[in-house]
Parts: C-alpha cells; structure tokens; sequence
DNA sequence: TATAGTAATGTAAACGTTTACAGGAGTGCC
DNA sequence: GGCACTCCTGTAAACGTTTACATTACTATA
C-alpha cells in the first residue's frame, strides 16, 4: 500500500504538499496539483483516514449508543444521526444497550477508546454516574429520548410526561375510567416513568382514583405486552382501555386482548406511544402519540456537533408530540 | 490527557512494559504490573485504541453495509453482526445505502479509507464493479442476503428463489390461479428477482400461464404496497392472491385491499417474505417466509472473521427458509 | 534591476501505540 | 564460580498523516 511519501516522491514534492492537495488544494498551484494528482492514480494511493485521526486528534466518527435497534422507534432516530452525520462526513459506531446499565458503560468506554469524536446516547438511568463522569471530563455527548428539561447536559427529547397526559386525557374523554397502562419498567426506562406519571396526574385531575393494580411494567416487546394485557384482563374489575407505554406493547396487547376474544375497539381501547410506521397499517389501526424519531435523532447530532465546536453552556431541546387518534380506541362499552 | 509514556516515567518502567500489562499482562511480572497498574489509576491512563490502530494496521472496526436500518429485517441482521463483532471486540460502522449503488460505492470507498478491517455488505448489484475491485485488491468482505451459491466471493444468503416457489406453490394449492406478485424492483434487488423467478416457474410448472400484467415492482414500503394492490385490483381480471416479495409490501397490501372493501382472506390471499417479528402480531396474522436475518447477521460477521484470518477459497452459506402459514391466506373464493 | 510583498513549497517534529531485537536478572546445575 | 537457560524488561524504530515554521519562488512596482 502506498503512502504519501511515496506519492511524494513520485511527483517530486514533500509530503506536505500532497497533504495540501488532498486537504486544501485551493492552496497549491494548478500545476503541482496536477502532477500531484497524476502520482496518486500511478502509485494507486490509498487515503489514511485512521491516521489523519491519528495525528489530529480527530476521527471523525460519533458513536450512537441505544437500547436495540430493533425497535422502529430508535432504527428511525438511527437514521436522522446518520443523515446528518453524513452532512459532516462522520460515520456512526452503533451500539445497543438492551437497556442494560453496564453495557451502557462499557459501550462508552470502548467508544472513547476508541476517539471518537462525541457520543449520542439513549441512556437507561440519567442519573446515574456514566453521565456524570462523562460531563466532569468535558466529554461530547447529547442525550437522546432524554427526559431532561433542564441541568447540565445536552440532550434533545420529549415531554413523555405531556405524552401520557394526552393519551389519558383522550381515553377519559371517551368515558373510560377503567385506564391500565402498560409500560416499560422504570428501572431501565425513565421515559416510561414519566409517561406513566402524565397518565397518573390526568386520572386525578378527573376524579379518578389511582389504582395501581392497574400498572404492570414489564420489558418493552410484542410479547410482553401480549402477556401483560391478560394480566390486567383477568383483574375482578379489569380495564375497558389501556395505555401501552410504546408501540411494541400495544400491537402485542391488541394480539393478547383478541386471543381473550375481546372485539376491538368495542371492547376494548388499547393506546401506543411512538406511531412507528407500521402502527396505522394494523386493524385496528392504532392511537398512538406521534414522536419525531427522525427529527430526534438529527437534531441530537446537530447538537453534538454544535457541542463539539463551541462547548457552550448546554441546550436542551424538546420536541413535540402529537395524539394520533385512530380506530383502536372508542367509547367505552355500554 | 496521560499516554504510555507518562504512565511508564511514573512507574520507572519503558513504555514496552506499560503496553505488555494492557495487552498481555502474562508476560510481565505481577509486581511489576501492579506498580504499573498503580501509575495508569494515578495519572487517570486512558488507552488510545485509535493509535493502537494506527500502529498495528489493525482497526478493530469492521463496516456494515445495507440498505435500510428502517427495515426490521436489517435491523435483525445488523444485531446478529454486531453481537458477533462483539465477541471479537470489533466495532461495527453502520452505513445506509438506501438502495443506490453509488451511495454503495461512496459508503465502501469510505468505510476503506477509515481502514475498517472487512466489510460485510447487502448489495445493490452483486454483478457490478464495486465487488469485483474489493475482490481483485483481495480486500476481505462479505455478502450479506446474497443471491450467489457460488464463485469467488464469500457470502451468505437464503435461496430466494425456492422461498418464491414455496409461497406460489402454497397459493396453488389453495386452488388459485390468478395470482399477482409485488415486487422489489429487479434493478435494485437481486433478491427480489430472483423470488419472482421462483414464483414464475412454480406457475409453469402447474400449467399457468405466466402473465406479466400481474407483476409489479416497486420500492420497498408500506405505501407501495398499499398502491400497488390497489392496481392489481383494478385489472379486468384481478388476482386472488398475492405475493409481495417482502412482509412491509404485504402489510401495506393488506390496508390497500382493505381500503378496496376486500374481506382478507376472504376475498383475497396475501403472503410477505421475510417474517419480520410483527407479521405474527397483525390481523389476519401474515403468512410469510421466515428467513434467519439474525443468524445471517451472525453468520456473515463469523465468516469476515474466518475469511480475515485465513483468506482461503470463498465459501458461500445458504440458510434455510420455511413457510409460515398463518391466515392471510386461504382457500381461493367461490 | 532591485525590492518588497505574497504565494507556494519544504523541513521536520509530533501524534500514542506496538514490537523486533537486545540485554539483564534470576535460577538450577555441575 | 561458571554456564546455560528462561524469564522479564528496555531500546528504538515504525506506522501515515498534519502542521508550525522556515524557506524559496514568483510578481509587481518603482
């Protein structure tokens, strides 16, 4: 493999120069550009990225850290990084955490090992001591999905409490008042807490009694959620609507409610969070609250770069959310 | 920031020492290693594996190409290459090509120059020049959802055409006759065609006439398959079943035909490709070919490994398929 | 033609590891 | 005490760029 000595001393010049060809040709004249460039086709030289990272300092690569990318949701965020990354020629490292805090830490630490340049991250405890750490080095980072409406990270989200607050606002508003909900645990999803507490506030603020043996959390899949609804069916008093915390968990609750054969809506008003695509191709087409995942995902790392080049005081951005409402959820039985 | 060398001055050792403690503390004395050990946690060491890179030729990244992350089924592969990768403590650089062969050709010419160690790539056209210059540069890759059972280049893949023979096969001996394809077009999918070829010649082979009316390709999406059903509907003499030559194309189908007033299945068969985890969870529950996206994913990041480490003949892996019969189709109506 | 100014190019150190090779220290044996 | 051996450690070059600074080559002007 040939390197920029050999292009070099092919075309006559220093190394110096054929680095300004490749990086600022505007600054060396025309025609040592030319024999410059003649040399690197003969020699058939290869540009070294990896040791351009080397040298300043700069890999030009971001690392993404999220919980799976299986989920449609983050796989659309995933996207918007990339896109914009993309603008900035920098590519992705992409990570899955499967919402496991210690493989979130030894995702960050490989990642800084590996230089990269800032680090997008869909954190699974934002209290915990990964961030911290990362925020007293003055490392780049944005969060993502974050909850954070204030403090001192960068991080771009949404209001999931608001969220949920509409999503219960809506069921009320059809009459019920047997609301379950559904919803990832909150050990590992902050997002589900606070969507749980805007479900929660909105019940009281309507009169209705909290009960929680109408929350299950459970781990965020179509099969849980398939699961999670029998539970909560099987209840002396059950729902007549429940709230899935995302998407996942509602296209499995609407398998489960079924296979109990509960007649949707009619018998049952079953909500999502996220309106992944698939969400209104599904009969009944789902109520959901609309995030922009990809709108997310580019402006956390827009945001980063923006971190990077001027580590002002932090921003945090967050992102509106629209109730989706769709044939899965109608007015209460009877 | 501290390298080797601060920690080497404050251990009173070389910086030949402090590199055998990180990468084979085997070898150097346990109380010299624990003097060592002590500087890196004094002078807060961080390892540069960027520069480990640089030094060994050796990234520890290897490159992902494929279409989509948006498609469940990629998303599936990507976790399969990922995990594996992770056992080898490789990093996996994510690129889109969103089909187009010159972002293919950007991404590789990229991904290169960033000295990724192998690239594992879904391509866009197994027969153009990009694999073929990666082949004679003797550039370790791997294909991923290949087509080819055989010649110089490794690979793994799933025999798309007996997956197409299966479903057609399963529609005529639910009695149909007339039955329609929708397809990935053949320019940007190999794959796609080669499933129709299968579809074409399980036809023949029952003494149906081939009628290329009943063919459309289109991209892969939820809205083109819901548009796409909708002109085979409107043929003067429309199919009963269809085959979409992937699960997105079927469950955008199945919403078009039902916006047409069809009962599914009832009145109209329709079978996907891919079995994508939702396909079970969707009413009628999609009929589909399960192929392993996950242990391809897996698979294909075994197969760089082994083809890094010994670069000997190709080998090419066909995985199996099976159809899934649920009931998105049915006996043909009247 | 000399000169000042600018534009283009060259020199060489730096980036943080790894590793081939050399050298030294310890051990067991005669 | 000398020797051979093994085990551990050190020396220094190498990896392929970038870049601050120095130098040289042009150009315009008087």
């Amino acid at each position: 493999m040939s390197t920029i000595f050999d292009v070099a001393k092919l075309a006559g010049v220093s190394t110096a120069t054929v680095s300004r060809v490749i990086n600022s040709p505007e600054m060396v004249r025309t025609q040592t550009r030319e024999k410059v460039t003649r040399a690197m086709k003969i020699c058939n030289y290869k540009y070294n990225s990896l040791a351009r990272g080397f040298a300043t300092k700069q890999s030009n690569t971001i690392g993404l850290i999220i919980p799976t990318i299986n989920n449609p949701v983050f796989a659309e965020s995933t996207r918007g990084v990339q896109d914009y990354a993309d603008v900035r020629k920098t590519q992705v490292i992409l990570g899955n955490t499967y919402y496991q805090y210690d493989q979130e830490k030894t995702l960050v630490d490989t990642l800084r090992e590996k230089q990269v340049d800032g680090l997008i991250i869909t954190t699974t405890n934002p209290r915990g001591n990964i961030l911290k750490t990362l925020a007293d080095e003055n490392y780049p980072f944005v969060l993502l999905y974050s909850t954070i409406k204030t403090g001192p990270f960068w991080a771009v989200g949404i209001d999931n409490y608001r969220g949920g607050y509409k999503v219960t606002d809506h069921f009320i508003s059809l009459g019920h008042r047997r609301i379950g909900m559904v919803a990832g645990n909150f050990s590992i999803s902050d997002r589900s807490f606070h969507r749980w507490h805007g479900y929660r506030q909105c019940l009281l603020d309507h009169g209705i009694a909290y009960d929680k043996n109408l929350l299950i959390q459970t781990d965020y899949s179509l099969t849980e959620g398939q699961g999670s609804v029998k539970t909560l069916l099987s209840l002396a008093d059950p729902p007549t609507a429940i709230f899935c915390s995302n998407d996942y968990l509602a296209l499995g609750a609407m398998k489960g409610a079924r296979e109990r054969g509960l007649k949707l809506p009619k018998d049952l008003s079953i909500a999502g969070f996220d309106d992944i695509e698939i969400a209104s191709y599904v009969i009944p087409a789902l109520t959901t609250i609309r995030q922009p995942a990809y709108e997310m995902g580019k402006l956390g790392a827009e945001l980063l770069f923006q971190r990077m080049e001027n580590p002002a005081r932090p921003i945090q951005r967050m992102l509106g959310t629209e109730l989706i409402v769709r044939d899965s959820t109608a007015r209460v039985p009877g």
